[in-house]
DNA sequence: AAGAATTAAGTTAACTTTTAACAATTGAGG
DNA sequence: CCTCAATTGTTAAAAGTTAACTTAATTCTT
């Protein structure tokens, strides 16, 4: 992984977020906040039921509503395949297309910035009269590190 | 779209996936057969429950059972954001890399077969580390149809 | 600063989706 | 025709998500 030292990761993340929730005027509440973090502990990709389980908390809507809300503000993804969400990396950017590289052995996630793959499918999608509106790639497989093993 | 004799898409659909379940010798039963034709009647993504409700039946196991089957032989794409199902175009071919198009509005699925995304993303992720065994990429929007309304 | 309005959290319970377990049936190969 | 393996039928439960409503906190107004 790129990010050696986590631990300011996950505080540059949490500044970012409440930035980015200031902006907006949303407030980033304790249950929101909360849910945040366990998804920055590691980049992990975790579901609904392991954050409930990390947080204590056994009350679903809670979490299912923070979630929804950190979706919504684009802090977090949500990776279809495994029903699962991560740390969104890119906080600090405006809107950004990120292609997930999902390891399917630590669940680690990283995200990869490439305009060029998107600009080729774009074309495509246009010349068959497609309005693409959003996007989501992911890529299942392993990371360096689990491959070793 | 592109099919407007349908009924023959539909056809060539269902002999292009008896033809594959001979040569590897799976049974294309008539559980089976009756997912795939109602994943056929229209290019649209369906949820489980709607297949359900399209063939009558209220047993889950079996169509689920039948999805699952269906899957494995890539006979169909599993839609992972809006946790629905569509029959795979592209029946004939080996293993392929389907880039799918999912109009919000109507549900209609179109796949784009495009290579040069991919090997552009297969590249940023192995100078990661990153081994891909599996993309699955999704394009949200608004078909050409209903782009018009 | 007090009251009204908005927003979020707490709570209960239902609903949807998926799976487990086991019995009954069917089909293929000897 | 018999046996074995695969598939289906059936029941029920587990897992995942959401609805509806109450309470609490925060923000906005004046």
């Amino acid at each position: 992984m790129a990010c050696h030292r986590h631990h300011i990761c996950k505080e540059e993340a949490l500044r970012a977020a409440e930035n980015i929730c200031m902006r907006q005027k949303a407030r980033f509440t304790k249950a929101r906040r909360e849910v945040f973090e366990v998804l920055w502990e590691g980049h992990r990709a975790l579901t609904a039921a392991e954050i409930m389980e990390k947080i204590g908390n056994n009350q679903p809507p809670i979490t299912y509503r923070a979630l929804e809300f950190l979706k919504e503000y684009g802090l977090i993804h949500h990776i279809a395949s495994l029903n699962a969400y991560v740390g969104c990396i890119h906080t600090t950017e405006e809107a950004h297309i990120g292609h997930l590289m999902v390891c399917t052995a630590c669940r680690r996630v990283e995200e990869l910035e490439q305009k060029k793959p998107f600009t080729a499918l774009f074309e495509g999608a246009q010349q068959k009269g497609f309005n693409v509106q959003y996007t989501h790639v992911e890529m299942l497989g392993t990371c360096a590190q689990c491959a070793q093993n």
